[in-house]
RNA sequence: GCCCCGGUGGCUUAGUUUGGUAAAGCGACGGUCUUGUAAACCGUAGAUCGCGGGUUCAAAUCCCGCCCGGGGCUCCA
């Protein structure tokens, strides 16, 4: 237990908010305050639940010594989470204030206590003498000795290393002090310093204005915060998005595609462990003539998990890879909304495998690891490669992760943990880097050995056992935080671009006057047949005014048609990946820009293909 | 949620320090020009100065509260 005492003059708080773990309180706890106090702020460890009694009685003596020390006429208790990174459980934390609050009112000493779990204000005069500020650290006997051995029980222990597709393990001995030639790339070098050296940039990520110019995704004041609307062109980007994330699920691994509720009851013991285990909070939704209460859900997991539940599964049937494209809502904090990297509405598509044991579980990771590989590869965007890793299941595989980061063609950053502490054994994320080099989690994978039981998916085997499934969970990553990540590789680059197969507009043809138009319609058609996305700019306009506004919208091809174009049969192609201009006839241009589509899906042009008939969402 | 910065026609901004008729460019609309590789010319319309309250003879400007956006912090007591 930590302990940090102040003899004030003055203590005074008022409960403001609900965390997840508040107690009950009734309404006089909700504001206290005393005069001539010292104030105790508490924090219980989770060592300290191996004694509770012991480090109560520990605890009251403390506090009864410093409150003769100091002749403060009482004693404030107000716990505190903030004094140690290793908190004690919330129950059996109530449980130990509680009674330090009764012991402390048995000895006659004037007690109060703020609640647990509450977020509150408080106001605090410091007296300032020597004495005034105090902090105690309390643990139980048997730890106590333990400590000084300078042993840490039960403590999770985390090594880093750099893993290279050549198969050379890099040990991190201090992660404060890694050395540049360390870390091979620029791309994992710039994650970890984003991260897991916690060195952010506190630049702007220029995406933030160019969502908007570019008609892509806007604010929408009349919503909550963090949900965007999406204008034509955003809206193309995101389902072409959408239908490459289906294929890979359907056509490529086999996938049967589902689709569950977005609301659920939250009396549902199910739906609110769940709530629990993640850490954000969530819409809350009041249906008229019902006095129950709903929640918008904040993963694809909750229906996907009673559907499992309830199916009959055999051996014969896993592993069974099941999709989900879900809308997803989490209530995310206010300052912690930021364009289309962290909203509160968002697009989840998940792939969760179910699989016998942990050997077809691992398989399964391999298959997915690629297959989110090849994604990835397919936008275009730099990512760095993260493993977190329980140390035994690393020592044994060691092997097959050398064969992704092979596969993959990148080192990996990894983080070996000496025990278990969450629900999976091996994990790993695509970190994007964006152009003020902030990473931001993209794709990721999740080898669960946990939750089959705590949610009772189970198949039966061979012999006619019921046995619980190994979770391969899954994602790319939210739709919108994709989009994020394409336009801030494209702002890293001294000319934008994006791939090809997401331009709204692939190429454009600007007629030099209203009579080149005829001939401009004839060859937009010829390339719209092929499934190009052609307009044209047949705006009374000049041609360098054309051209500029083309630029600004990224647009990869621009064909220029005039009277020389149009008796020699050819257009003059403005490339700008290339930055020149060249002859090109249409057929050339059809198979240019047809094999930089291949592979990837197609949709139609999200506007009419005449820029005179086009209306401007954006100024 | 906390702290810092910002919000002025559809867009980009000037004006705020020192209170005194809201200013410009782009865009839109109408017209002239028939245009050759990053902004033709003339004209017209368009602003509850984020919202609400206060101070003042007078508020975009000063004060208070709120909303929206950006960054940082925090992200279970």
């Amino acid at each position: 237990m930590k302990l940090l005492l102040i003899h004030s003059d003055h203590f005074e708080y008022e409960v403001t908010e609900k965390t997840n773990v508040a107690e009950e309180i009734s309404e006089e706890l909700k504001k206290g305050k005393m005069e001539e106090v010292l104030a105790c702020f508490i924090t219980v460890e989770s060592i300290d639940e191996k004694d509770p009694d012991q480090i109560v009685e520990k605890s009251v003596n403390e506090i009864e010594d410093t409150l003769n020390k100091v002749n403060a006429e009482g004693v404030f208790l107000y716990p505190y989470a903030h004094l140690s990174q290793d908190l004690g459980s919330p129950e059996v934390s109530v449980k130990i204030l509680k009674r330090i609050e009764e012991k402390l009112r048995d000895n006659e000493i004037k007690t109060k206590r703020s609640p647990f779990g509450w977020y509150k204000a408080f106001e605090i005069k410091c007296k300032g003498h020597p004495l005034s500020e105090l902090s105690r650290k309390i643990i139980p006997e048997e730890e106590e000795e333990d400590e000084e051995k300078g042993e840490e029980k039960r403590k999770v222990e985390s090594k880093y290393f750099i893993l290279t597709p050549n198969e050379r393990e890099i040990k991190l001995d201090n992660l404060d002090q890694v050395k540049e030639e360390e870390i091979p790339t620029g791309t994992l070098k710039d994650y970890i310093y984003s991260e897991e050296l916690e060195k952010k940039s506190s630049e702007k990520p220029p995406s933030v204005d160019s969502m908007r110019h570019l008609e892509i995704a806007d604010y929408e004041e009349a919503s909550d915060p963090g949900n965007l609307r999406l204008y034509p062109k955003g809206k193309l980007i995101f389902n072409l998005l959408e239908d490459w994330s289906d294929e890979i699920a359907v056509d490529r691994l086999d996938a049967v595609e589902i689709d569950t509720p977005i609301l659920y009851d939250w009396s549902q013991p199910d739906i609110q462990e769940q709530g629990e285990s993640f850490h954000e909070r969530h819409y809350r939704v009041f249906p008229p003539e019902k006095d129950d209460e709903l929640v918008l859900r904040f993963a694809g997991d909750f229906g996907l998990f009673r559907m499992l539940k309830e199916a009959i599964l055999s051996y014969r049937n896993l592993p069974l890879r099941i999709y989900e494209f879900s809308k997803s809502f989490r209530y995310e904090k206010r300052g912690e909304l930021s364009g289309l990297k962290r909203l509160r509405t968002f697009h989840m598509p998940d792939i969760h495998s179910f699989t016998t044991n942990l050997s077809q579980g691992w398989k399964e990771y391999q298959k997915l690891f690629k297959e989110y590989d090849d994604l990835a590869k397919g936008t275009n965007i730099e990512y760095a490669v993260v493993f977190r890793v329980v140390e035994e299941f690393y020592e044994e595989n060691k092997d097959k992760i050398f064969e992704m980061l092979k596969y993959s063609d990148k080192p990996a950053f990894v983080e070996v943990l000496s025990e278990r502490k969450h629900y999976w054994v091996v994990k790993h994320e695509f970190q994007g880097i964006d152009s003020t080099k902030n990473n931001t989690q993209l794709a990721t994978v999740q080898l669960d050995i946990e939750d089959a039981e705590r949610y009772d998916i189970t198949y039966t085997t061979k012999e006619g056992n019921e046995e619980g499934c190994t979770i391969c969970h899954s994602s790319i990553g939210s739709i919108e935080r994709w989009m994020y990540s394409i336009l801030e590789e494209a702002h890293k680059m001294e000319k934008p671009k994006i791939p090809i197969w997401l331009c709204p507009t692939q190429i454009r043809l600007l007629t030099i006057s209203e009579d080149n138009l005829e001939y401009a319609n004839k060859i937009k058609e010829k390339l719209k047949e092929e499934g190009i996305r052609v307009d044209i700019d047949d705006r009374n306009e000049r041609l360098g005014k054309k051209i500029r506004e083309a630029e600004k919208e990224w647009i990869p091809y621009i064909g220029v048609i005039g009277d020389d174009e149009e008796k020699e049969d050819f257009i003059n192609l403005r490339i700008r990946e290339q930055e020149k201009e060249e002859k090109f006839e249409v057929e050339e241009i059809v198979e240019l820009i047809k094999e930089k589509l291949e592979g990837k899906p197609n949709r139609k042009l999200p506007l009419p293909d005449m820029l005179s008939k086009r209306p401007k969402f954006v100024g």
